[in-house]
DNA sequence: ATTCGTGCAAATAGTTTGCAGCAGA
DNA sequence: TCTGCTGCAAACTATTTGCACGAAT
């Protein structure tokens, strides 16, 4: 469905656009495109995607501005199971911490929320296990692999 | 640490021995030395850390075989932060479900266990998710990622 | 003018595959 | 002796980078 968080896509640009400008970096046509797809899939897009619903970027260039954008804190990237790097908004800027599905049989990847009992059983874990490692947690991922309606 | 479970590494051969019998491959001194090299690590290993730890294999004998042994249930595949792959034993020769703390800057992963009540919340979760995404969920994972010390 | 963005083509790097010889049952 | 295993070299593919041109301030 996309555009889940509560701002529509006239803040998003906004505040995208002010995280590139503390950068030095311009909010270009393409740009806008990459971040607009993101919002309206709703969920991590590998390039390939993205250059569909993006029309008109060079693979490269789509590339190059991910990785602009994600180091500015706009996008992240998320590595599904098979061997497509994808990419989603930041958690910054969807506004919602969320887990990931993961389809075994086509790839697709989609977003997911949990209890807030399981959030918080799992930054008690977390704690537990960088007391125990020597770690500094400062994330957690959790993805539920299976099949899709369509792989079923 | 390694050798986690009960069984000694003569058990394990005999494990992974079997397994392979079952789809008519041999279980060579190649084979012995990437099984025994993760059994010892304890944790997922790149393939370079693999063929150091069992020398005398070309790389591609190394891909094959451990390919062929995840097909047979022996290995299981996992992709940790960084770009490359790794491999550790199967939960079934393992025989310990487990999950994995990452650490973001040098990309090493080590096994970690969660309480009894954390899983617990795991399934439902899935079981959850599965409902509201026709999503036939299979398997969790779990990732805590951070810092480990000598990255501090 | 200067700085940043873009497309294209080439480079990179992990992984896979073809093939000819070697080895175990 | 038949089938599978191996090393080497070549192929493959997602991603990155060099470079010269175009665009925005």
């Amino acid at each position: 469905m996309g555009m889940t968080g509560s701002a529509g896509l006239a803040t998003l640009h906004r505040r995208v656009g002010s995280l590139l400008d503390a950068r030095g970096q311009r909010y270009t046509t393409g740009r806008r495109g990459l971040i607009e797809a993101l919002a309206t899939l709703g969920r991590p897009a590998t390039i390939g995607e993205l250059i569909v619903a993006a029309p008109g970027l060079a693979t490269s260039t789509a590339y190059r501005n991910l990785t602009m954008l994600s180091e500015a804190g706009a996008v992240a990237r998320v590595s599904g199971g098979d061997e497509f790097g994808r990419f989603e908004l930041s958690e910054q800027l969807s506004g919602e911490h969320h887990h990931h599905v993961v389809c075994a049989g086509c790839g697709i990847v989609l977003d997911t929320r949990v209890s807030a009992r399981l959030e918080a059983a799992l930054e008690e874990a977390a704690r537990a296990v960088a007391e125990a490692n020597d770690f500094a947690v400062t994330e957690h991922r959790l993805e539920l692999v299976g099949r899709c309606g369509d792989c079923r």
